[in-house]
DNA sequence: CTGAAAGCGCTAACAG
DNA sequence: CTGTTAGCGCTTTCAG
């Protein structure tokens, strides 16, 4: 099959210990002569020889792959963070393994078992759900984890998010700013950080005006288009009061956008809408939503940051919970408020 | 650090050959009692261990890696083919490693080499660009090897596309059955197989009108929204009298509109504008843009399954190209032609 | 039915 | 300056 470093240390007349020192640059470091290195590596070069990495990961005990786990890799959102951390792994040297937990934890944990499996010295996973008993045995190994977007409120993994709370706080006093007072929530997935805290940045939001958190007003179960949907259909028929909406997400607001098309309303004019996340295209769509948009590069990156830096010293950062900024995208799908 | 196979062979005190046996579901082929290889089971079970698959990959010359390599993991084009080869490699027991060429074929080129050191044993790319070399010569070594999106024409590689051609063909007849006769075309990057195969679909679709193809109606040079905004504004100050655009990408698309609503104009009213692709959220852009849209997943699926035909039967597969249909998506960006 | 031992391709002591 | 050799963790002949 393909070449062994015998075979160049055959055709180079030396030692396979020569020739492996020759073509890790470390001749030097072994008082090998030049001469002799070039001709290693002439060899080398003519036989066209790939060392191999697996070989080479079971000797040093070093894999040199990274994993990252997203719940489904065509949404943009995750293959975004799969990009960035992808590219800095290159960049250092390292191969990523993306695995697609199809938005299930039972799939999550096992892919993580084959992963290990692979020797991975690095893991990055978006998780899907709620539990991460499986995640924290497996940063008590001594493997670093960062979890991304959804996090874990009481867990002492390394995670970065986005500041939903800030970011879902000056959505509410956005709202309120425009005269709202009757908010229809469209939530996501409950109990999963990013949308509680959004919950919490709304409380907070509208304590700012002396406002009560009406739970009555929130409705919704996943970040889907059908959950912003149903969940604005039953509000508006149960509070028809309502003249504006938070989404939790693009699709929740497409979902709610959809029903409000359907009822012949228009956005702004008779109903406002603000929303997190950001699309592409948004500015070419026919309601330029109003979003909080988070910064997904960042997200990636900073993950990617925090695992590098744990593959280099060692050690785990001191910060274990990081927030990325959100900004907001005015555009144009909030009006004042009828009386 | 981890577990060994002899750990667990000396928990159950048997040999380590009688545990990898019974680990493997290899008992009954060994004739090791069943006693003996429950207690194995058993104490591999407890031990938590988990088999090297680095170790494994080396002695059976098998790495269990597929290599994905695509020009831009974030958009979600290549992410969803991405997507859809993964999960079909995870269901055959396979890992994916993604690289990311970032458009450039040097990148890719150099992260092939490294997936090749990885011992993968197939490779999936979306290459970036006009050469295919380096391709063929992965080819040739026997490595299954499968071509997304962009092909090359004069080449003996797998390869799975689009039909572009009749795409392209029918967008062309779309537009001349409403009356357009001056269509400006905002191309991609020439050279490329899609890109000269829906130039080849439009002069068919022109021929059947006994029209002649006018390259000085054909301007871009990517398929980047600048190109498209930069052809268009050419074309048209060029070419005043276009009714319409044939354009060859969503983003090429997005920036003739950018540029028609600069102007002033309005779609379809004053011009009309077809486009290849489709994009999430096209129901919701303010001109419900009429696309021939691309079947993306099946494009993955498809790969997938070259690949693992590949990989189960040893043979190449008899057909080189295989071209995915398209399907016109009639939305309201096309109107009849002013004389 | 079970065990000893070779060897996958590489690196690193150790010995010249 | 260079070569010999052990061994990473696993599977698989080959011998019992």
């Amino acid at each position: 099959m393909s070449l062994t470093l015998q075979d160049v240390a055959d055709a180079a007349g030396v030692s396979v210990s020569v020739a492996s020192r020759s073509l890790n640059g470390r001749a030097r470091e072994y008082r090998i002569s030049e001469a002799t290195e070039k001709t290693v590596k002439k060899a080398a070069a003519k036989l066209g020889f790939r060392p191999s990495q697996v070989a080479r990961s079971l000797r040093l005990k070093r894999s040199g792959l990274v994993g990252v786990v997203v719940p489904d890799l065509s949404n943009p959102f995750f293959a975004s963070i799969a990009r960035e951390v992808t590219l800095t792994a290159e960049h250092e040297g390292y191969s990523v393994i993306v695995a697609d937990s199809r938005e299930t934890t039972a799939n999550e944990e096992q892919l993580i078992e084959q992963l290990l499996a692979r020797q991975i010295e690095a893991l990055v996973v978006c998780p899907v759900g709620r539990r991460h008993e499986h995640l924290s045995a497996i940063d008590g190994t001594g493997l670093p984890v960062v979890l991304v977007d959804r996090g874990f409120a009481k867990s002492k993994l390394v995670q970065v998010t986005s500041d939903h709370r800030c970011g879902a706080q000056r959505a509410t006093e956005l709202l309120l700013d425009h005269g709202h007072r009757s908010i229809g929530v469209l939530q996501g997935l409950p109990g999963t950080l990013p949308n509680d805290q959004r919950i919490e940045g709304l409380r907070e939001g509208l304590a700012k005006h002396d406002i009560q958190l009406d739970s009555a007003m929130i409705a919704g179960d996943s970040f889907s288009e059908h959950s912003g949907y149903e969940s604005a259909k039953r509000l508006l028929s149960l509070h028809p009061n309502i003249t504006a909406f938070f989404a939790f997400s693009t699709p929740n607001a497409l979902g709610a956008l959809r029903l409000i098309s359907e009822m012949g309303l228009r956005v702004p004019k008779d109903l406002s809408i603000v929303t997190f996340d950001d699309i592409p295209f948004a500015d070419f769509m026919s309601v330029p939503l109003t979003t909080i948009a988070q910064d997904v590069p960042a997200l990636g990156r900073t993950a990617a940051e925090l695992i590098t830096q744990q593959l280099r010293s060692g050690k785990r950062p001191r910060i274990k919970k990081h927030s990325m900024k959100v900004h907001l995208v005015s555009r144009d799908s909030i009006g004042e408020a009828k009386r």
